[in-house]
DNA sequence: GATATTTTGGAATAATTATTCCATTTTGGA
DNA sequence: TCCAAAATGGAATAATTATTCCAAAATATC
């Protein structure tokens, strides 16, 4: 195999000595940097000793590493003052078959999404891997999972406003139903333990509440995909009359958005029909916690 | 200008009244958002109201916000189970004149430096102590720090016997009561989706559900301290009968641990007075599911 | 200064991706 | 039931973007 070409001379299997001139480093690559952080090292290893045109790649790759998962390589390349051609040889020197790949490094890496958990638990039973214990393991991880997607994702803004409403609320009607009703349930006990009025709707004997409803009084309502009706009718009502309605929900495009003064997303990891509530929990607590105290 | 295609129903210009039938919602839009605020509320506001596939890539997109500055229209139009015309017609009915300008605003607005998990927990709990979002930093915590602690201390051999004994019994008889009653609530609700006859146990008209206990059932017990009494008591009861008893609880010195043929026990986290209920929650799950599957 | 070698830029091409168009299906109302 | 309008899916096309290639320029060595 002769020598092809001088990106060769940068990479994995160039031969080093079988060349009369060797004008810059000779950084013999290992294979392309699956990592984040492996791609950083890379880059402050090799920047030395490139020509003028590669380093100028490098050094305004360095500098703007967060934005190569957006960029093309015409915007990457006019922004290092290079040819689009000079911004390819420098990824294929790293190791890459091109741009597009070293790009995927920095879309995947940043694609926060949760596993596919419905089909993954069902591969675990059909496999017959469905311990207890097994299955334990996955909703521990699913939990996790929310409780740090919660973090990042928490609106601030929005918790802060449902606690106002709910503190200057005569009494807390609470409305919860199906899987949503535990949530429902431990908010009316929390209320009720720091001295709270609060009221906990149950869906029996369908409308029958929304009388208790009052003018001064707030609601809560929550619900998540398959959203229920009676728990949307009974936030409607409150607006309706012009109560404030605090929603705890799933996404902002859920029906019960529309009908909330204050919108509190949460981000679960679900399972088909079941949900870890993790976070929707930690969240429902954090507001009736702060509500008890802001009502002193 | 005619009207030239059903996408112009939702938007700016479309005149609302020169045609027969209004199926849907009459969503005349206003200019495209420009910041990503204004993008969630378009999304809140539109998405009733629109056809199931449009709706479909309102929900999705609303769920993978985060997503769209490093995605293309066919994965995200995978992602929502639509072809990617439609996720095109979604673009323009929020006022893009294609996906591509949509992108764009995200791609602008692209910042990785989204905090990983602690560094928000920490400014969640810097905002100062009392706040709402310090309390959620706080429950978020605890939340997390209990399933680790759940994920080590798990007795497997524990899990396994309450699972045989559950999926051996003709009914589940749930009793959980003050914080522990969502675990039940929630208990029953997974047992219900997974068809196994069980039947909760509220604490109202005190004793009355023992003469419910019939030869063949089997009870699961939940409840920490303070322990409730009558929780235990029915426990109690149940074992003095000689059907089988699983006891959910926090300690293994708890009263109901005595009454339990199968002992779970739950290292939760409490973050002042109240506990977090993740752990909880998992283990129930795990617990619900696992016996669902094991009767078939 | 001559020559072998590397580096470079840009034009040509390939690949991917976005977008449009329209025939077919579905829906809602008479 | 039928009809008009809306919604849909997929194939065709347009636009963008990545990638290759090679002649020309630059550079190092002698």
């Amino acid at each position: 195999m002769p020598e092809t070409g001088s990106v060769d001379r940068f990479r994995l299997n160039a031969r080093p000595n079988d060349r009369k001139y060797m004008t810059t480093l000779d950084t013999a690559d290992l294979a392309a940097p699956t990592t984040i952080e492996e791609f950083r090292e890379r880059l402050s290893g090799i920047s030395e000793g490139l020509p003028r045109r590669l380093r100028q790649c490098a050094d305004h790759i360095a500098a703007n590493i967060d934005r190569i998962a957006v960029s093309t390589v015409a915007e990457l390349a006019a922004g290092a003052d290079v040819p689009p051609s000079a911004l390819m040889r420098f990824c294929q020197i790293l190791g890459y078959s091109g741009f597009s790949e070293m790009q995927k490094l920095f879309r995947d890496a940043y694609a926060p999404g949760f596993p596919d958990y419905s089909t993954r638990l069902k591969n675990l039973k059909e496999t017959g891997a469905g311990t207890p214990s097994a299955l334990l393991g996955e909703f521990i991880e699913a939990g996790r999972l929310s409780l740090e997607a919660l973090a990042k994702s928490a609106d601030e803004a929005a918790l802060a406003q449902a606690v106002v409403l709910l503190a200057a609320a005569d009494t807390v009607h609470i409305i919860g139903l199906r899987r949503a009703f535990p949530v429902a349930a431990y908010l009316a006990y929390v209320f009720d333990k720091m001295s709270v009025p609060a009221m906990l709707h149950e869906g029996t004997g369908k409308l029958d509440h929304r009388h208790a409803l009052r003018p001064g009084d707030a609601v809560l309502a929550i619900t998540f995909a398959p959203y229920s009706d009676e728990t949307i009718a009974l936030a409607q009502h409150a607006r309706d009359q012009g109560l404030p309605v605090v929603a705890l929900t799933d996404r902002i495009t859920s029906p019960l958005a529309r009908a909330g003064d204050a919108i509190l997303t949460v981000p679960e990891v679900d399972f088909g029909a079941f949900r870890s509530l993790s976070a929707t929990l930690a969240l429902a607590i954090a507001l009736a916690v702060a509500v008890g105290s802001a009502r002193g």
